[in-house]
RNA sequence: CGGGGUGUGGCGCAGCCUGGUAGCGCGCCAGUUUUGGGAACUGGAGGCCGGAGGUUCGAAUCCUCUCACCCCGACCA
């Protein structure tokens, strides 16, 4: 491909609205354009990494003994209906109508086709196992869109879906695509790692997450420093001290003081010059449009899968668990949002249990500008009944080993779900097995963001001058830069180099504008060719051109003989990892 | 959905408070000189100032409505 007529239109100015280096890079080297809200045009060179994303997905998945296929990307509400997620899934779900009135959505996900699918063409156990995935476009109205495809609404997605005559098969075939995927992401040459995650509302109880280890990471993962598992924050296991509180203690007076605009822990800690520990604050959820609150130690932070498995063992039949909002936390305590405390609080009260042993503590007075000192539960508000409802955090203790977690952010790139028969059972999918019996089939789904791999790579893998891809990844291996357009020589030899490295299989891009060399080396750091072959006069006359990798930084002077077989070992080293 | 902000040539911005015929940098076109890390000069092209309504002799500027985009929050209390 020649630069002059390659379709990558480059920025010296970082985009106004872009905040990560990933969309910001994109933007500049020309790889995406915005469209709309949360939806992209891939331009050339944004398209071909997306293909050789897709490639290796490809490979991995057939290598996995997984189908290709394809689902329409446009679905009848009537599939939605019988699983029961049109009423479930919420106002993600984009919804249209035909000419007729007949009602659609835009598919974010596919298991309803796939298991329609299964269900009415397979008859037998003989069958099975059977892994079927499409690379396809999804569409899900994100109620807030950002960080260009970190966070789209349109996007491309690996989805695969996996269908076992019994859990231990359908196991078995969870742990076939844990491994595909293991090798996936380490031929990207990722950073990664698999994380225990709660299944959400996809059900199911067996989930990792796939998450490449960055800063902007939008999930928080905790890491066991000595076994190294991994788990996002809601399932990590921690260790919980159940002590009471010493039957001796005297209690202080309760007091109200005066907290002028501090609505945070942090501010009423650094107020009153007390600990965050010996706050307790009060969450106001609503559960099922029912207020309670929720009291956790200053310093924790609450976890709503906890809290809610809490609520149903104490018999209240809860199916959704809601942060309440600032009009209903105003209601509830009569203050504005900032000041809530459990004290005259007329809703049912639940206590972490590390709020069971504190004495004298801070909780907000209900009132505005207002907290109160020296409170006690039983003495000045009854508590319904004290539970574990802390999320993981850095140097909590993992419940499996008793070590510290460490605490890293980290990017979503791919989720492996064993979903058992949730879905086989709402949609009727059952076969017959070799007993003659029918049975639900055991199914599994395996997802891949192949867009978000495109923007989570740059994450990983920028500097200050534009993106530094994997040779994998990258749209081509090479750029060729005449540093002289208007030398002949200079030209001649930039002519012939880049059709040699054609002719040897490699990927290259030659700079034949006619423009002056800091250009042409500026945009060939901003769209990150792994290796540079820059061609100036002065070099030429010594025989020698200059080799710089983009990673490592480094120029060499190679001649102009061996250059060819040196930059497509180099590539081909590159590709192998 | 709540809070905040921004919409002015392709991109990044100033002008708005205090109304009076639209400006800067980059990019683009032509020419001259340049030519190893985003050149200099000269001359050009390109904008219904997001949209609608209103106030006014006159609106990018003031008022109302609306649309779009961005940021923060929606485990903050």
């Amino acid at each position: 491909m020649r630069m002059s007529t390659l379709f990558a239109p480059t920025r010296k100015e970082d985009p106004a609205d872009a905040e990560i280096a990933s969309h910001r890079l994109l933007v500049r080297a020309g790889f995406i354009r915005m469209v709309a809200r949360g939806i992209y045009s891939f331009l050339p060179l944004g398209w071909r990494s997306v293909r050789k994303i897709e490639r290796i997905v490809r490979e991995e998945m057939d290598r996995a003994g997984a189908q290709e296929m394809r689902m329409p990307g446009v679905q009848p509400a009537e599939l939605w209906q019988e699983s029961g997620r049109w009423d479930a899934y919420g106002s993600e779900l984009l919804r249209l109508k035909d000419r007729k009135g007949s009602d659609f959505a835009l598919g974010p996900t596919h298991e309803e086709v796939v298991t329609s699918l299964v269900r009415d063409n397979l008859s037998s156990y003989k069958q099975l196992p059977i892994n079927l995935y499409q690379i396809q476009t999804k569409f899900r109205d994100e109620p807030r869109p950002r960080f260009g495809l970190m966070r789209g609404r349109e996007f491309v997605m690996k989805d695969a879906y996996s269908f076992d005559v019994d859990k231990q098969a359908a196991h078995e075939s969870y742990a076939t695509m844990k491994d595909a995927y293991h090798r996936i992401f380490t031929r990207m040459g990722f950073d990664f790692v698999a994380v225990e995650a709660d299944t959400g509302n996809i059900g199911g109880d067996l989930s990792h997450e796939f998450q490449v280890v960055a800063e902007t990471g939008e999930d928080v993962i905790v890491r066991c420093t000595t076994s190294g598992r991994a788990w996002n924050v809601e399932k990590a296991p921690i260790s919980i001290e159940d002590a009471e509180r010493d039957p001796d203690a005297q209690f202080a007076e309760l007091e109200v003081v005066k907290t002028p605009k501090t609505h945070t822990i942090a501010e009423v800690s650094a107020f009153l010059e007390r600990e965050a520990s010996s706050i307790v604050k009060t969450l106001i959820y609503l559960a099922d449009g029912e207020p309670i609150a929720v009291l956790m130690r200053g310093d924790h932070a609450a976890n709503e899968v906890k809290i809610l498995a809490h609520l149903r063992a104490s018999g209240l039949d809860c199916a959704e668990l809601v942060l309440a909002d600032d009009v209903t936390v105003s209601k509830v305590t009569r203050a504005p949002v900032g000041f809530a405390g459990p004290a005259r609080l007329e809703v049912p009260i639940y206590a972490d249990l590390s709020v069971r042993p504190m004495v004298d503590f801070v909780t907000g007075a209900n009132m505005k500008d207002r907290h109160l000192t020296g409170v006690n539960w039983g003495r000045d508000f009854e508590v319904s009944s004290f539970g574990d409802f802390r999320r993981a955090q850095a140097g909590d203790i993992c419940a499996d080993t008793g070590s510290p977690y460490e605490e890293f952010r980290g990017i979503e790139v791919g989720h492996i779900f064993y979903l058992g028969t949730k879905y086989s059972d709402a949609m009727s999918a059952k076969l017959q097995g070799e007993d003659g019996e029918l049975k639900p089939l055991e199914m599994g789904c395996y997802g891949i963001g192949i867009t978000r791999i495109l923007a989570a790579a740059v994450e990983q893998s920028h500097d200050g001058n534009g993106i530094v891809w994997p040779m994998p990844l990258a749209p081509y291996h090479v750029t060729v830069l005449p540093l002289q357009a208007r030398n002949e020589e200079v030209m001649a030899e930039a002519e012939r180099i880049y059709a040699e490295l054609r002719a040897a299989g490699v990927e290259v891009v030659l700079d034949d504008r006619d423009v002056r060399a800091g250009g042409k080396f500026k945009d060939a750091e901003l769209i990150g060719f792994p290796v540079q072959i820059a061609i100036g006069s002065r070099g030429l006359a010594e025989g020698q051109v200059e080799l710089k990798q983009r990673a490592a930084g480094d120029k060499v002077l190679v001649s102009t003989d061996t250059v060819v077989a040196e930059v497509a070992r180099i590539v081909r080293e590159g590709l192998e990892g």
